[in-house]
DNA sequence: TAAGCTCGGTATATGGGGTACACAATTTGG
DNA sequence: CCAAATTGTGTACCCCATATACCGAGCTTA
């Protein structure tokens, strides 16, 4: 009764572009484009000129086509964004088998700010896609591996990797935002950390916020390096702390 | 030499709007809008709708104005989601202040989470202005307020605020985006979760992921409660283990 | 009180983006 | 060789952000 005539394949859904889980027609044309040099432009693009700058007619006319020819190896523009967003993470390096767990967590992590800073769109993308893409497990294995056998149970295991996960990127998000802001604007960056700075002498001065009005007075904000890493050593003492916290733990338990 | 002409008021910044520091003109016919009408319309909308649903015409509409009136009171749309989100962020509510400074940044912790929960879509915004808003700053100076004085320098008091604040934005973000997907798509949420767990186990199965595969097969990534705790847990525990650290770290220190 | 300046709100228009749809062209299975 | 399947194109629609010119309200000041 229902009407299905031809079942006409439903659109494969991102993960399952991903996986490669194409079905290769004999009839037709030539394919002119893959999904491959679709995404390969697309992250040229993204890297580029950032987030903004990506649109499926900046996409296609770096490639010489029609806007909507990218709509045959793409639902939209949204999926694009999950292909390109598993694609450039790409696979992480093998982890060095150092024995030192600690030191592969810490290696893991800055592996993941190294791609973070090739690829700053990665930290605005708002996707609602589940994290399946084979990269992004390849990193979630990576880290796990890293951390399993070390005296955690498993829940224990992937408490700590999604936490250390989502802590490296909102403080790389928040690094690449505050780095970006100047930048945009034409500002030379060491000048807008100084009025960064004024403001908040500012405005902490009119409010009632002891703690941070001291901290500002102490100079506790004078910009670093001037550079974008100013955040980094938050991260450093973060995860440091959290990794003497896990060792703390397992060993009070392992007794 | 420079044609200034009337020097017309440069267009206030965020920041400035935030604080008040509008020059209000005497002249001219009485304003039927302020910011804090459009404001409150906008986060009713991106409450609703989330942040796709929020437009200059939608707010507009909204308040039985034009479009283009809204222009009066904000530069632009960017800097209407400055402003939504610094008031959708509200007030902490004040510190109990029982002597423990982990109940405190537990609380804290919580007071956050229960602000992303109620606008789910402020974990969306990917904003270039840096966090100078009151409220941002007020919910900043909170957390500086538990974790100063326990033994740090301020440095690191820093540090560690930052590290807490990133870790837990970006644990609600995913909690709120693996939550997201399925509403959206109209599937039930249980159903969704068991996809999901589905989807891990056959892709996982055909690559080399020996960590993962075993904890797929153990059933750790099973559904838990259905809602969208599902990562709680995990902030939970990272903070108690970066507690723990800290914990360790001053009383190390301070001997 | 009259002239003039400001400012709130409107109407209109422009440019850009995403994508539905129908068609032309091309290849291969029957 | 024809028919079906499939790629790329052209066109059109709708939504969005925003520039610009304008109208008219209401102070300010002469």
């Amino acid at each position: 009764m229902t009407p299905e005539r031809k079942a006409k394949a439903p659109q494969p859904t991102s993960v399952e572009l991903l996986w490669g889980a194409r079905n290769k027609p004999t009839r037709g044309p030539r394919p002119g484009l893959s999904l491959e040099v679709i995404a390969k432009a697309a992250i040229e693009i993204a890297d580029e000129e950032g987030l903004e700058g990506l649109s499926m007619q900046s996409v296609a006319s770096r490639l010489a086509y029609t806007t909507m020819s990218l709509y045959r190896y793409v639902s939209g523009k949204e999926q694009l964004v999950d292909v390109i967003y598993d694609t450039a993470l790409g696979l992480p390096r093998p982890a060095p088998e150092s024995g030192d767990w600690r030191a592969g967590v810490h290696d893991w992590v800055w592996g993941m700010l190294g791609v973070y800073k090739a690829h700053p769109w990665l930290l605005r993308v708002t996707t609602n896609s589940p994290p399946l893409g084979p990269n992004q497990l390849a990193w979630f294995e990576a880290l796990l591996h890293h951390v399993s056998g070390i005296g955690l149970d498993e829940e224990e295991v992937l408490h700590l990797v999604i936490f250390v996960t989502c802590a490296v990127r909102d403080l790389a998000r928040t690094s690449s935002e505050l780095a970006q802001g100047p930048q945009q604007s034409g500002v030379p960056a060491e000048e807008m950390a100084q009025d960064y700075a004024r403001a908040m002498q500012d405005l902490v001065g009119e409010a009632h916020l002891p703690v941070l009005s001291k901290m500002v007075a102490a100079g506790t904000f004078e910009p670093g390096d001037g550079e974008y890493n100013d955040i980094m050593p938050s991260l450093e003492f973060g995860l440091q702390r959290l990794l003497d916290g896990v060792d703390g733990y397992v060993s009070a338990r392992g007794r």
